[in-house]
Parts: C-alpha cells; sequence; structure tokens
RNA sequence: GGCGCGAUGGCAGAGUGGUUAUGCAGCGGCCUGCAAAGCCGUGUACAUCGGUUCGAUUCCGGUUCGCGCCUCCA
C-alpha cells in the first residue's frame, strides 16, 4: 500500500487514486530561457522515480510535465541575446532534453508549452471574473483577489493576515489587496509583437500561474491526483494554482500536493538569484550521469542535498560497489521476483512515500549477498530493482571502465591492455618488479588492475 | 517579525520506544607472488535541558544552532 506525505495535510497519507487504478500526476517543469541546474535535475530525477514506482506498482499513469515559455525573464533574455522568443525557448528546451536524457530521465507523456495553452487560460481567467474572484485592475491587467476564496494559503500554512503581517514587498499601487497577484498581464510598451495575444481584457500575455491551471485541467481533468514541484513553489505558485482552480471550478484540485527538497551547496539552497548552481551540463563534464542520479536518489526526496566534490565522489565510489558486484557476478536475465525478500523490503521503502534511501540501502544488501554466495539469482535482484530506481542499466564494465572527467580518464583503453599484456609477460617471467612498476604506472593514471583466474582486468579509480 | 523544517558515528544518509541501517573512509584478518576486488570481523552515533515511561536517539515541552518560505526561483 503507497503512502505519500501530502504538502496539503504535512502527514503521509495512504495514496487512494480518484479512479481505480489511475493515476494522473501534473509536475511543475522548467522555465526555459538558461541550462538546467542540479535543482532541476532534482525535480526532473525525483518525479521520474515516481512516475516509474507508480506504473512499477501497476497503476496506469499519465505524468504531465509543463514547460514554462512565456515568462518576464524569457522576455528580458531574449532581448538581450536579439533572438526571438521562440528561437530562445526552443534551444533549451531541447538543452533541457538533452540534459534529462543523460539523467536517464522518462519523458512525461506530456511536455505542454504556456505558449500553446494561452485560449484556455483566457478561458479560465473569464470564468474566474464572472465569479467576481477576479477583476481588471486600474493598469488593465486583471489580477485575482486572494481574500475572495475562501481557504487561500491551505497548502503553504499561511493565513492571509499574516501574510499581510509580513508584507515586506512593495505592490504595484493597482492590485485592490497586496497580495493579489496577475492573471493577466497588458501588453508593455516596448515588449516584442510576439509576446501580445488579443484578449477581452485587451492585448496582453498571461501571468505565470495561470498556466498550469489551465495546462493540468486541459490534459488531466479539474480534479487530479499528484501535483508536484520544488519545495520552492509551494507558495505562492502552487497556493495561487489552487485559489484559481478552485476558485474557477468550485471543487477540490489536487489530492496530493508533493515537494522535493532543494538542493544545497554550503548548506544554502542553490538557486539562480544565489547564483550558486551548478547547471547540469557542468556537471556532467566531471561526473558520470549515472552518478549524479544515485547522488540524488540515495537521499530522501524532501531532504535537503548537499552538493559538493566530496559527496559526488562518494557517489561514484558507492555505485562502484554495485557495479563491482554485477562485473563478478553475471545477473541471470530475468525479472525482478518481488516474493523474495530483498524486493519486498525494496517494495515497502518505496511504499513508504518513496523512501529511495532505503530503497538503495537494499540494494547495497543485494551486493554482498550477489558476491558473498556468487548467486546470479541476487544479481539479477540488484540489476532488476536498480532498474526500478534508473539505475544499474548499464555494462558494469562500461561504467568501470568509462572515463568521464577525472584526473586520469584519458589514457586510452587499448594503450592499457598492451601495458596489460607485458605485465602478463613479466608474471609469467616471474619478474615481479616490472610487473608492478606497470601496474603502478597504469595505477598513476588512474587504472587499477585486478588480477583473477581468468586474468587481469581493469577498471578507472 | 510571521509560518515551517531540521540537528544521527570521520563523511554521507535511513530508521526505530527496548535487538545490525546502508554506503564511503579507517583498522584487523582471509585470499593474493604482492596488490586489487571480494569475503569475515571491527567503531559505547543519535545537539542540549527537562518531562512521560520499567525503558527514549525515537513521544512531549523548553533552549541553542542551522535552513527554508513570506519576492522571481525546482
Amino acid at each position: 500500500m503507497l503512502h505519500i506525505h501530502n504538502t496539503l495535510t504535512r502527514k503521509k497519507e495512504t495514496f487512494v487514486p480518484i479512479v481505480p487504478g489511475k493515476v494522473r500526476m501534473y509536475v511543475c517543469g522548467m522555465t526555459v530561457y538558461d541550462y538546467c541546474h542540479l535543482g532541476h535535475a532534482r525535480v526532473m530525477v525525483v518525479f521520474d522515480v515516481v512516475a516509474r514506482w507508480l506504473r512499477v506498482s501497476g497503476f496506469h499513469l499519465i505524468y504531465v510535465r509543463n514547460i514554462t515559455d512565456i515568462d518576464d525573464k524569457i522576455i528580458r533574455r531574449a532581448g538581450e541575446n536579439g533572438e526571438s522568443i521562440r528561437a530562445l525557448t526552443d534551444r533549451f528546451v531541447a538543452a533541457m532534453h538533452e540534459d534529462a536524457d543523460a539523467l536517464g530521465v522518462m519523458r512525461p507523456d506530456y511536455e505542454p508549452r504556456a505558449t500553446e495553452y494561452v485560449g484556455q487560460m483566457q478561458s479560465l481567467i473569464d470564468r474566474l471574473h464572472q465569479k467576481g474572484l477576479a477583476y481588471v485592475a486600474e493598469n488593465h491587467d486583471v489580477c485575482y483577489s486572494v481574500r475572495k476564496f475562501e481557504g487561500y494559503g491551505k497548502l503553504s500554512g499561511k493565513s492571509v493576515d499574516e501574510l499581510r503581517a509580513g508584507e515586506r514587498v512593495e505592490v504595484a499601487g493597482e492590485k485592490h489587496d497586496p497580495l493579489d497577484f496577475v492573471l493577466w498581464k497588458h501588453a508593455r510598451v516596448g515588449e516584442p509583437e510576439e509576446v501580445k495575444w488579443d484578449s477581452p481584457w485587451g492585448v496582453g500575455r498571461p501571468g505565470w500561474h495561470i498556466e498550469c491551471s489551465a495546462m493540468s485541467s486541459d490534459l488531466l481533468g479539474d480534479h487530479f491526483d499528484i501535483h508536484g514541484g520544488g519545495q520552492d513553489l509551494q507558495f505562492p505558485h502552487h497556493e495561487n494554482e489552487i485559489a484559481q482552480s478552485e476558485g474557477a471550478h468550485g471543487h477540490t484540485f489536487v489530492n496530493y500536493w508533493m515537494h522535493n527538497g532543494f538542493v544545497r551547496v554550503d548548506d544554502e539552497k542553490m538557486s539562480k538569484s544565489l547564483g550558486n548552481f551548478f547547471t547540469i551540463r557542468d556537471v556532467l563534464k566531471r561526473y558520470d550521469a549515472e552518478v549524479v542520479r544515485f547522488f540524488i536518489l540515495r537521499a530522501h526526496y524532501r531532504s535537503p542535498l548537499n552538493y559538493s566534490d566530496a559527496h559526488l565522489e562518494d557517489a561514484r565510489q558507492s555505485l562502484t560497489r554495485m557495479y563491482t558486484a554485477l562485473r563478478n557476478v553475471a545477473a541471470e536475465d530475468v525479472p525482478v521476483d518481488w516474493s523474495e525478500a530483498h524486493a519486498v523490503r525494496f517494495r515497502a521503502a518505496m511504499d513508504d512515500d518513496f523512501n529511495t534511501a532505503e530503497a538503495v540501502a537494499v540494494l547495497f544488501e543485494l551486493a554482498n549477498e550477489a558476491n558473498r554466495n556468487c548467486s546470479a539469482a541476487m544479481a539479477a535482484q540488484l540489476k532488476g530493482l536498480g532498474g526500478v530506481l534508473g539505475l544499474l542499466g548499464r555494462d558494469p564494465a562500461a561504467f568501470l571502465q568509462g572515463g568521464v572527467g577525472g584526473e586520469s580518464g584519458d589514457i586510452d583503453a587499448a594503450v592499457i591492455e598492451a601495458l596489460i599484456e607485458q605485465r602478463a609477460q613479466a608474471k609469467r617471467a616471474k619478474n615481479y618488479p616490472d610487473a608492478d612498476r606497470i601496474r603502478a604506472e597504469l595505477l598513476a593514471q588512474g587504472v587499477v588492475l585486478e588480477d583473477t583466474p581468468q586474468g587481469t582486468i581493469w577498471r578507472r579509480a
């Protein structure tokens, strides 16, 4: 029985889908004006695993992850670059896909782009307007009247009055209340034609929050099961989505809200504004993508995750242990045996709010079992369960000998093989000083040799 | 200021009212020409002060420290 920590109640709840056997999930994706950083990697990987687990658990899942391709920063960046919005966003959508693919993130079923849903957004805004929840401000922006929506703040645990008390942002005077947010932004002077749409309230473009309400209801309906995203979206973005969707439709929007923790650097949130972010592609120059994925998955999704070279290195060593087990013991080519003890524990861990840290621990125990008894069955379980997390899918030798970054990655495999042969000759001649010298030379270049009954094998340190 | 989260062994990181997390690193042993890999063994870890309890790292309260949201942000 799957349990999910629901941000709405701050408790773990038994997961019961609205329609038996079916799950509809929406995750807030990227605003595409720059390369994705590790924080984005975490959202993609975490919800990729959520999606995989739901499917493994037998649910028919529809997974939507949106793309925000219209927003202030996009407009500004396109202007700076002297390129069109579309050219800019297309470029970064492609880059995002490259990064996601590298990390083993499966494509969601739908990746709607905001600009393709402006019509639906307008209908929704119109509906809110009709219901008296939205108003046209002096400056012709259409705003949501937060105080008219009962229950505003239920997701973030804030009350409207507390928010007001803590108000420390100067607000455009056009809003009736500082908390109100923009649904439709009238066109500003100097904005390119590309960001202008006709609407009943004049030429303009949608506010940020409305896109998710519009796209989710269009693709998943007015009421669906899971809505996810990074912790920083809890307020105001998701709070506003609730106000929009429940305000417009008059019933519950989402049953389970999930928020993943931040990636940190030196115990501070990694973010664009702090400038302390590492892009996925930069990290992938130095670390294998699977190591990065493993690094993300070895912690629980709601915990903070500290990024550092030392931690990535630690993750690399750990993953090496599992691949070494799979190299030592060839896995049987069979599907996961879910009745086997480790698989039972793996399932229990994953059913407990996607506890991948615990699930990974089970993987290590399987590695130990496989090694100890030279058990092809245990190796198969290891490979199979690893696969559920999107790990351990490669040929072990490819992982162990793959030279991603590192100080050493350059020495050619053919050169290594040649030196190994030289050393083998020295060994046959009992010329151990020479054999050891060759081994030391290779080690200095980051190559570790292992003598086995079947001959000498190598891996990158 | 308001609201919320957290504090676990050298590092990372789960979890539990009383019994081994797990991984990396370290140490000892087996194996090995020597290594490596693997296996076996090994560490009086649960911020602090009180309370509840037969018993608390685990529950409750205070304190300290850290972090996050309240503004664009995954």
